[in-house]
DNA sequence: GGGGACGTGCTAAAAAAACAGCATCTACTG
DNA sequence: CAGTAGATGCTGTTTTTTTAGCACGTCCCC
């Protein structure tokens, strides 16, 4: 396997592959400025320039200002996230997960969300016939 | 705010945590059996021992050797897991996370557990009436 | 009761990561 | 048109991480 995402990285390559996950698109002074004890301007810049070298972003120019973003989509970067957590935390059960979830932040669950959740579970009812 | 996980770890750190809040418990030679072009011996002690300097484990005395474990519970540990990831990747969307997350193991999915879910998000709309 | 397997502590060295500084280029503003 | 603000590329240095090595202890079994 290629192992997508995160693994490999060391602490501050993956705080700023968050943010850059974060943002879409993000210019050195947009990293830095959301980084934890932000480092030098310079360190940022350097670091950016690393990731790009090791493939993890790219970047197009945006007038003065370089923008980066990451080449792996965020949908699988996610999808890559979720199952390591998945793997590291739950012991890959989808039940305990869920359970988090919902606990997690039950107070943005509007109850659009809950219907949609609901029909997204009929779904795979469904399907797994 | 604490900061209660991984924020701050190093990649081998990580990758050790990771390990023993899967295993809930493990020794030395546990730790390494699983680690990814896992070092020497030595190396992987000498890392539980960082680890448990800075308070990130801690070890107890089993016969002839030394079982880790996590200082932070595992429930706490997921709970800031599961918000990283939301915030990082799911822009705080409880939505797309499950969407992903029902994506992300389909098959595993048995019958009962579906219901559970069903059940599980019935209540959360019973409670937020 | 000698030897091997398996554990520990400590220490030092090698490798990688993180950082800052400087020279330069460009765009805008007064 | 200067001058300032905000970029960049590059390079070297410092700090942290990651690693291995050595000395010692204990248990077991042949």
């Amino acid at each position: 396997m290629l192992e997508t995402t995160h693994g490999e990285l060391s602490r501050r390559e993956r705080q700023i592959m968050d943010i850059v996950y974060q943002l879409g698109s993000a210019s050195a002074a947009d990293v830095r400025a959301r980084l934890p004890q932000p480092p030098s301007y310079s360190a940022v810049r350097a670091m950016l320039r690393v990731l790009e070298d090791k493939g993890h972003v790219e970047h197009r120019q945006d007038g003065p200002r370089y923008m980066y973003e990451a080449t792996v989509p965020v949908e699988a970067a996610r999808r890559s996230a979720v199952d390591r957590l998945l793997r590291t935390f739950f012991d890959n059960s989808l039940g305990e997960a869920f359970a988090t979830l919902l606990d997690a932040a039950p107070s943005k669950l509007s109850r659009e969300e809950l219907d949609r959740l609901a029909d997204m579970i009929e779904q795979a009812k469904q399907e797994g016939r």
